[in-house]
Parts: structure tokens; C-alpha cells; sequence
DNA sequence: CGCTTTTAAGTTGAGCACAACACAATCGTG
DNA sequence: CACGATTGTGTTGTGCTCAACTTAAAAGCG
């Protein structure tokens, strides 16, 4: 409890490194996902559905971390785009499933070369990157955990 | 150059922890920034300017990494809610100071609660938050550096 | 000095993120 | 079964982010 006004700083810093690094990220997956036209939240649905076809709207936002708000948008854009459908649930008229389409099938072979891009844009060492994506992941736990409102909700 | 699948996997999720990471800090700060009314990009801006009371918007830009596109309408916001002043330059008509209010240099007072919030909620002791930033800062710049179209400007 | 180039900010348009709200389908309980 | 609560998705409004473009001022150069 008794943070130096440096600790505080370094906080901060943190902070900031991770919203600056969040951006950079995004900007290399954008150039390299220009061509396969989709964006980087795009990518990340596909990749989850590459996985695993059909997907509800809430599985995917749980996955992603996203809400409806931003889903439904960028999941009618991919559906423009032809590489997904949505469709209710016959079980379940409020369910929404999303599938990915022949074309969206197909897309995941264009998309092979980008993780080899972002592997060696990171340049780092399979120890290195354990060790960063748990501690990275460590500190998003307790962030979320400590957010209010999400507490709030008595689930 | 020999990368396993399972390499590729781990950036991939080490991006995705970054991308998710930042959101969640982005999400904390909401809430303890929701009193003095800003958000995380206008807190950034108030913090640069407590440190240097007038700077330009390209000085602004170059420490938060963002461009015009992004900080004239969030200047102009700032501005709106009376934290902030926007002058052009005497000696040269291009460039645009802004400088703090007397009302946004009096904000610091309420702000001073927010990082102790934030240090709790990450809960790393110092090494641990050094070694931290030092490793996402350095996978930021690496990541930087990789993008083409900043190459490209022969700067 | 004129004229081109560069630079600083701003504008526009597309997409993401999220809070707040809307609404219909389903569930639970009396 | 009825009816209030919950759930799943969508909509709206505000703000951030960036690419591409615009405009005006300044700098550089023949």
C-alpha cells in the first residue's frame, strides 16, 4: 500500500505501452491482412470460427471479449463480404448462428502467411513468448476483476 | 526461421492478449475517469500537458503516437469542456499550441486518485512492472519498425 | 524574388468499442 | 397456464483510430 510516487509512473507506463503496443499491432495486421480485405477484429472472428463453425453471436463475444454492440456490425460486414451467414437457431428463435461460408472456408489459405509476418515482426524466443503472454494475460484478469460494473452484475 | 504451428499459435495469442489487455485497462480507466468527466485518450493528453504547459499538436502527437486525424477532435473536445486552449504559433502560423486552462491545470488535484487505482488493480511489484514494460515497449517498437508504409516514407 | 516542395493541422469517411436502450423469445414460478 | 424476469441480439449515440485528402503557411532553391 505504500506505492512510491515511481511506482505510480511506472504504472502508468505500463498502461500506456500496452495501449501504444495494442495500436502498433493492429497497424501490422492491417497491412497484412489488406489483401485478404478484413481488419483485424475481423481476422479474429474468422480465426475462431476456423476452429469452430457454426458460432453464436455470444460465443464469439465471449471469445473476443466483445458485446453485441460491436458484433452485430462488423458480423453483418462479414456477412456482406460473403464469408459468413447468420441465421436463428431453429431450437432457439433468439440464438443467432454464424457460419462460415464456402468462401470464408476458403479464405483461411490466403491467411497462412500472416502469422509467419507477426512471428517475425515479434522476433522473440518461445520462452520469452510464454512468459510474456501469461503475464500479459495475468494483468488483463486483474484489470477486468477490478472493474466495477462488472462486479456489480451478480452473475 | 524454423517456426513450429505451435510458435505461431502463441504470437498470435500474445497479440490477441495485448489487443484484450488494453481494451480491459481502456475499460478500468472509464470508470475512474467517468468522475473528471474525460477519457483515456484526453487523460493522456492532460498528463503530457501537467508535465509541459503549452506543446504543439505534433509534440502531442509524437509522445502518444497518434495523428491529427485523431487529436483535433479530441483537442477540440477538450477544449469544448474548457480544459484547454488552442493558439496558433506567432512565429509560425502552421503550428497550433495547446496550452492548459486554469480549470485543466486544477483537474491534476482530481486526478491524483487514478494511478494509485490503477496500481492496485495491476498488483505488480515494481521489478515485475519494470521488466513488463520493458518487454511490451520493446515488442511495440519491433512491431513499429515492421510496418511497410512507415518504411516506405523516406523520412 | 518567384515557384516548387514540404510541413502543420484539419476534414472526411470507414470501422471499432462501448454504454444505454429496445425488443422479442424463452424461462421460471406461482 | 399466465405473467414477470431473464436472455440473446440488435440499434443508437458518442468517442477513438487511421487512411486519404485538403488547405494554408513556411522553407528551399534556381
Amino acid at each position: 500500500m505504500t506505492d512510491t510516487p515511481d511506482n505510480l509512473r511506472l504504472n502508468q507506463q505500463l498502461c500506456f505501452s500496452l495501449y501504444s503496443a495494442s495500436r502498433a499491432l493492429t497497424g501490422l495486421y492491417r497491412e497484412l491482412l489488406a489483401p485478404l480485405g478484413v481488419t483485424y477484429p475481423q481476422y479474429l472472428v474468422l480465426l475462431a470460427l476456423w476452429e469452430k463453425s457454426p458460432l453464436t453471436v455470444s460465443e464469439l463475444g465471449a471469445q473476443l471479449q466483445l458485446d453485441s454492440g460491436t458484433l452485430s456490425p462488423l458480423l453483418k460486414r462479414l456477412e456482406l463480404l460473403g464469408l459468413l451467414s447468420r441465421n436463428r437457431a431453429d431450437h432457439d428463435e433468439r440464438v443467432v448462428l454464424v457460419a462460415l461460408t464456402e468462401r470464408g472456408t476458403a479464405l483461411r489459405a490466403e491467411a497462412v502467411t500472416v502469422p509467419d509476418a507477426i512471428t517475425e515482426a515479434i522476433g522473440l524466443e518461445r520462452a520469452q513468448l510464454i512468459g510474456l503472454r501469461d503475464q500479459v494475460e495475468d494483468v488483463a484478469d486483474r484489470v477486468r476483476t477490478a472493474i466495477p460494473t462488472e462486479n456489480a452484475k451478480t452473475r
